[in-house]
DNA sequence: ATATTATACTAATGTTATTAGTTTTGCAAG
DNA sequence: CTTGCAAAACTAATAACATTAGTATAATAT
């Protein structure tokens, strides 16, 4: 009948992103739907289940690390954070299946994704060194800091947080009350 | 050959407990498996595989609760935080599968569960209003507070800290950071 | 023009969850 | 003590899914 829809990974993974940003179960069998093709298909383009999770992980991680980086430039210190942080969540909300992939421990072997987190995890070293922390000093800050916006990001995701009161307003605040103690911390 | 193998919700439940937390992967099948019993037997203690997580939700939302007002009895302000923190992070470290499953967000009709996040909030909004602050920002206060300790917990999990270096120093100085800010923005 | 390779297919298998209907046990009421 | 009943376990069957093996075909390179 078709042999030759014109499928490649790219498509299958970018479709899939799209699936599960929109909140839709992603399966391999609804996936393949989605494309016009027979399940056993995909597997020309990925390795399977595992394999495209690991796409969508690399994927994800990547645009994240593309975003905050962009949001960190031309700016430094508190400001550079925060900008950051917007960043951070704004990705999030806007991509809520691809975001969830971005948390997955990178396997030992997958240099690409490992690249990835290290990367995003320099941009905020630079920053926080910038400010005058210590290099130790600053992997505890980083740490905290990931929490928090990871934290705040998840919970805001998962129905966390019930009460009727400005959700912008407490990300906002504690940020920035993080951000204070990490300054008084420092002197 | 043996009707009667003398099950109960109580048992089911925690028995899958048990293999979550030991990371065994949970299916309805390794369940009844393990408990010496057919799948569909199961469907007599639990509503199937949405009963058996929404049950795990809420046998784990009471547990944490529980350490967290134990943790934080005797002690008031920044010192109730620290062990509040402490608290959630060790039950989280010594059932990280039901941890999961607490993070659920509750289903409208579920009053149950929902009660049980309430109490938690409740904890920590007596000890923040104690501390000074005012009903609205205790609220920003505990959201910041959850996202941080919740991230923390969750990142570690998940392998997101590849870096050699403390973990228990790098969650106590995020805490205490967070806390300084708090204190600093109240007055 | 032909050979090759990648892509998509069909067919088949195994796992899982779920429902329907059946048997049997343990307990309670007469 | 017997009889009846509800609950708990079972078997059987179905549907969704992932995966593998093997086959056909189209695009591309020779």
């Amino acid at each position: 009948m078709s042999p030759r829809a014109g499928l490649t990974q790219e498509i299958v993974v970018r479709t899939a992103a799209k699936m599960c940003d929109a909140g839709e179960p992603l399966t391999l069998a609804a996936l393949a739907d989605r494309l016009g093709v027979r399940t056993p298909s995909l597997y020309n383009h990925i390795d399977g289940q595992d394999g495209l999770h690991r796409e969508l992980t690399l994927y994800g991680s990547r645009e994240l690390l593309d975003r905050i980086t962009r949001a960190a430039v031309g700016v430094s210190g508190p400001e550079a954070l925060i900008a950051v942080a917007n960043a951070y969540r704004a990705f999030a909300r806007q991509h809520p299946g691809v975001y969830a992939y971005t948390l997955r421990a990178p396997s030992p072997g997958d240099a690409e994704h490992v690249a990835a987190g290290e990367d995003a995890v320099g941009v905020l070293a630079a920053i926080f060194e910038l400010m005058g922390l210590e290099p130790e000093e600053a992997i505890h800050a980083i740490r905290g800091f990931r929490s928090l916006i990871h934290g705040f990001v998840d919970l805001e995701m998962n129905g966390g947080f019930a009460l009727p009161l400005d959700l912008d307003e407490s990300y906002r605040r504690a940020v920035e009350s993080y951000l204070t103690g990490i300054d008084a911390a420092t002197e």
